[in-house]
DNA sequence: CTATATTTGTGCGTATGTATG
DNA sequence: ACATACATACGCACAAATATA
């Protein structure tokens, strides 16, 4: 879920919901993470802050974005 | 590059460096200029900057804007 | 080879909130 | 009160890349 009212941006909120997920293991590595149309319904959100949310990833390490192919979890074990 | 301790507001400054580009021919008649985001980065300004900036182009009569397609310097040769 | 579906990339339009001078 | 400037967040449309039928 996501608080819109939150001092926290939203797509802050989206990018660390993802995080978690992917720290829990909900998420697994060389795994894609849900279509950018996905986590908008998801979190009903606009497809920009999903975008947002999911740069932030990127800049985190945590994920790869193939154009075309999806957003893949970083497998940090090798 | 851009001055933002200048008495000119910063958006007429990015305008006029745009505008020189187009006086000298470096951007072309027909042609688009930058992209709004890429004149973000290029002046490293906000994208309302830049929008204002390209606000005040039209204004002059300088480039034409065609929604979700990009804006374009006006031929006046003709 | 063509066509379609899916997904990300790009581009502009608009609105709101915050901060500063 | 006003202008400037930035950040956030919504929307729409189309292009490009990829995968598959």
């Amino acid at each position: 879920m996501v608080d819109p009212l939150s001092a926290v941006p939203v797509y802050v909120q989206v990018a660390d919901a993802v995080a978690a997920r992917i720290a829990n293991g909900d998420l697994e590595p060389d795994r894609p993470i849900p279509s950018e149309e996905h986590l908008r319904q998801d979190f009903e959100v606009s497809r920009g802050t999903v975008r947002h949310a999911v740069a932030l990833l990127r800049e985190r390490g945590l994920v790869v974005t193939v154009p075309g192919r999806g957003t893949y979890v970083l497998d940090r074990s090798q």
